[in-house]
RNA sequence: GUGAGCGUAGCUCAGCUGGUAGAGCUCUGGAUUGUGGCUCCAGCGGUCGCGGGUUCGAACCCCGUCGCUCACCCCA
C-alpha cells in the first residue's frame, strides 16, 4: 500500500469508535481525580515557536536534536509541533503572569504530542499525554503529592505498576558527580560496549542505563549519584521519600534513572508496567526548578509528570468499561412510509426529553431492524406498524429478556426516564 | 538512523517440492409474508502490497521498492 490518499502517515492512527470508550473513561477518571487535587485544565497550542522547545528542553537532547516536527511556515517563522507540553505550560504560565496569584499554580492537560521516532510497540509519532504541573513551589511534599496522584490514576483504572524514583541533583552537585563519573569511566573504557565508549566522555550519565550485558559488571561499580548529592538535594530527596512513606506508597530507588530532558533537577520518577514490552514507562516526570527562568520568566521551582494515554489504553483491563460504551436506549422500528414518519416524530420528541434513540434509514425488513438493534445493543425496540399507527399504542420489546408489551406514547417517555434514574 | 521478521478476501489466517486462490469470522438474504441474539442454508467479497526478472507457467524463486511489526536508540 502506497496510496497516499487512503493511508495515514506512519506512526499516526485512527482511534475508532470501538476503542474510544476506553479513552473517554481514562480521561474522565483523570479529570475528576486531578480536580480533587486542585489541578485545573490548561489547553495550550499544539504548535509553538521552535525556540521554545530548543531552549526549554535542551538542544543536546534527542528530542530536539532529531525528533521534532519542525518546519518554516508562510511567515518564514520556524515552528514545531509540540513534542511534549511542559515547555508550553511554562510559557503560558509566564505569558499570562499566572505566578501573580500567590501560592503554587497547579495545571493539567490532555492532548496529542508529536515526535519523529521510529514506530514501535507503545511508541507513536502522534501520541497522547495526560500531564500535570505544579509551578511555584519546591516543597518536597509537592513531589510526593504528584507522584501519589499519578499512581492513584493508574490504580483507579485497575492497572498494576511500579514506582521508580531517583534524585538527579541540581546545577551545583550534578556537574561534580558527572566529573567524578567521567574519570571513573576512564578505568573501564576498554571493557565497555561501543556505544558506552562513545558516551563515556560526552554523555556519561547515559552509560548508566546501558542495557548491554557485558557492561553491567562495570556499571555496577560506578559511583551512584545519590551518594554525591549536595546537602540541599540530599535533604530534599530524603523528605520526598519520607512523605511517600507517610502516604504508604512503595517505591524503588533507581540511581541509574536519568531523564532525557535537560531541565530536570532533583526528583525524577517513572512509573513502569510489566505488560508493555520495551517501551514500559506509563508515566515519567520530575522537578524542573530552573525552567521558568531559562524561558525568561520569574524564578518558579516546579515539578510535573506526563502519562502516556496510549499506553494506559494498552494495559487497561477489559472489564468495567461497558458503561462507557454508547448504546441507544431505544431503536424505533417501522414498517411503511406512514410508520416511518411517525417514528421520526416520536424520536424527535424523545430526544427533546433527553432520551437517545436510533432509527434505521436503510428501509430494511423488520427483521433487519431487529438485527441492527441487537448489534447496537439497543436496550429496547419500539415497533410501529399498521396496528400501532391506528391505535396509537405501540409494541415495545426489552431486548435483554425478550419481553414485549404495549405502551402509549405518553407512557413511553416516563418509562424510559424511570429506567435511567433507577 | 540500525537490525530482524512479515505483507493472500473487511478481520484472523491456510495455500506441501512453482501448475493462474481457500477456511473461519464479519456482512447480505433465506428457513420464520410484523420481531434480534443460537442453529442450518445460500450469497457478496481477492490487481495474492507494488514494480521488474527467471520460467511454457509465479501467491510461491530472484532483485528492487513501499508498508507493517518487533527490537536497538530514546522515551509517554
Amino acid at each position: 500500500m502506497e496510496d497516499l490518499l487512503t493511508n495515514n502517515l506512519p506512526g499516526t492512527r485512527d482511534l475508532l469508535p470501538d476503542e474510544i470508550a476506553r479513552w473517554q473513561m481514562i480521561e474522565h477518571h483523570a479529570r475528576r481525580l486531578f480536580f480533587q487535587y486542585g489541578f485545573l485544565e490548561i489547553r495550550t497550542p499544539i504548535i509553538e515557536s521552535t525556540d521554545l522547545f530548543a531552549r526549554g528542553i535542551g538542544s543536546d537532547t534527542d528530542i530536539v536534536g532529531k525528533e521534532m516536527y519542525t518546519f518554516i511556515d508562510q511567515s518564514n517563522r520556524s515552528v514545531t509541533l509540540r513534542p511534549e507540553a511542559t515547555a508550553s505550560v511554562v510559557r503560558a504560565f509566564i505569558q499570562n503572569t499566572m505566578y501573580r496569584g500567590g501560592g503554587a499554580t497547579k495545571l493539567y492537560y490532555i492532548g496529542p504530542m508529536f515526535r519523529h521516532e521510529k514506530k514501535q510497540k507503545g511508541r507513536w509519532r502522534q501520541f497522547y499525554q495526560i500531564g500535570a504541573e505544579t509551578l511555584g513551589s519546591d516543597h518536597p511534599a509537592i513531589d510526593a503529592e504528584m507522584i501519589e496522584m499519578a499512581l492513584r490514576l493508574i490504580e483507579s483504572l485497575g492497572i498494576k505498576a511500579r514506582l521508580l524514583i531517583n534524585s538527579v541533583g541540581c546545577k551545583n552537585c550534578r556537574p561534580q558527580y558527572v566529573d567524578l563519573l567521567r574519570s571513573e569511566l576512564q578505568n573501564y573504557v576498554p571493557n565497555l560496549c561501543e556505544d558506552c565508549r562513545r558516551r563515556s566522555g560526552s554523555n556519561s550519565l547515559r552509560v548508566l542505563d546501558c542495557k548491554v550485558e557485558s557492561c553491567q559488571p562495570f556499571i555496577a561499580q560506578l559511583p551512584v549519584i545519590t551518594d554525591h548529592l549536595c546537602a540541599e538535594c540530599s535533604g530534599h530527596f530524603g523528605r520526598v521519600k519520607s512523605f511517600l512513606e507517610d502516604a504508604a506508597i512503595p517505591y524503588e530507588i533507581l540511581p541509574r534513572l536519568v531523564r532525557g530532558l535537560d531541565y530536570y533537577v532533583r526528583t525524577a520518577f517513572e512509573i513502569v508496567s510489566g505488560d508493555l514490552g520495551a517501551q514500559n514507562a506509563l508515566a515519567g516526570g520530575g522537578r524542573y526548578d530552573g525552567l521558568s527562568e531559562i524561558l525568561g520568566g520569574p524564578p518558579a521551582p516546579a515539578i510535573g509528570f506526563a502519562l502516556g494515554l496510549d499506553r494506559l489504553v494498552m494495559v487497561l483491563p477489559e472489564d468495567s468499561i461497558s458503561r462507557w460504551e454508547w448504546r441507544p436506549e431505544l431503536l424505533i422500528a417501522y414498517m411503511g412510509e406512514p410508520a416511518f414518519r411517525r417514528a421520526l416524530t416520536i424520536a424527535r420528541e424523545l430526544r427533546t426529553e433527553g432520551r437517545s434513540c436510533y432509527i434505521d434509514f436503510s428501509g430494511g425488513s423488520l427483521k433487519s431492524q431487529f438485527r441492527l438493534a441487537n448489534k447496537l445493543k439497543a436496550e429496547h425496540v419500539l415497533i410501529i406498524g399498521e396496528e400501532e399507527l391506528a391505535s396509537d399504542r405501540y409494541s415495545i420489546k426489552k431486548m435483554a429478556d425478550g419481553r414485549q408489551w404495549e405502551i402509549t406514547r405518553a407512557e413511553l417517555g416516563s418509562y424510559l426516564k424511570t429506567l435511567k434514574e433507577s
